[in-house]
DNA sequence: GGAGTAGAGGATATTTTTGTCCTTAAATAA
DNA sequence: TTATTTAAGGACAAAAATATCCTCTACTCC
């Protein structure tokens, strides 16, 4: 309803990396499609993307995988949306008009921006990495119970 | 993103007979589509089922066409979406959770729910002929510039 | 070097959503 | 009654999203 299926496994996949690879360990396609409950092969093109973007990184061979660098940026969860579902997916309009613009506003412009410009901007600011710990805690979860 | 084509084209369908018809009127397929720029066909097929739950109305032959009864109760925007999305469009989880529970959310929970829930609410509050006014005020569009 | 492992990438399949076409039914008017 | 108009409904088609399969390449370890 809100992001694709793509997309959805894209952030799981990735907060669930970030979960488990201390210390240079990596998890294989099967292990992360096994913990997120998503599809192997299409989660493995949708990781082999990320990797790609270099917003998570693979090894081939024995031992192999996927990671991220501990070094690395923390990771904003838009920039999977952003990557995924493409740039602009939270700038178009709810009826469908071309343009979502404030001085021609479609009937449902008002509410629906309001709604979506604070999430926008959550998710701009929100990383991975605090999503990470959250499920660490114990506060939030990745699959059902 | 957030609603199907199907369910756009029946809102802004239902907001344009609304504005239109009065005195009786009807407005054919063909004046619907062509007012809020859908596929004709396809805008019929979304106009039929409104009209067979009984939240616009339709008489066939000359003269005939859709129209919303001048007595009729407003319709609410969520009814729109209930049926041609399906009820829950709005409690689904964000991230595809089966369900989308307070006590076992996903991490994106907490900021998904706090806006999609105050949108909800005012979609259900909200009404067509509500919107409709807008656009005849001309502070709403259904089209583009 | 050879065997085995794991991701990369291209081709293909399935499902869902979106869109079209054609025939039928109902209403109107002449 | 007959021709015409307009929605209803079923079958069909195209496109997009989702999902799978197979081969290739790179890596590790022996
Ligand atoms: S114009 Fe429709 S949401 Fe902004
Ligand atoms: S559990 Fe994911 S949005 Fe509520």
């Amino acid at each position: 309803m809100m992001f694709s299926k793509s997309c959805e496994y894209a952030i799981k996949a990735v907060i669930h990396l970030c979960m488990e690879t201390k210390y240079g360990s990596r998890l294989s396609i099967a292990q992360i499609s096994e913990a997120i409950d998503s599809p192997e092969p299409f989660t493995a093109k949708i990781l082999q993307t990320l990797a790609r973007h270099r917003i998570i990184s693979s090894a081939k061979g024995p031992g192999g995988g996927f990671y991220v660098e501990s070094k690395a940026e923390p990771i904003k969860v838009m920039e999977i949306i952003d990557l995924i579902d493409g740039k602009h997916a939270f700038e178009r309009c709810g009826l469908g008009l071309k343009e979502c613009n404030e001085d021609h506003p479609c009937p449902i412009h008002n509410e629906f921006k309001s709604y979506s410009s604070k999430l926008k901007r959550l998710l701009e600011t929100k990383t991975i990495q605090e999503f990470a710990s959250e499920i660490k805690a114990g506060k939030a979860f990745l699959v059902n119970a």
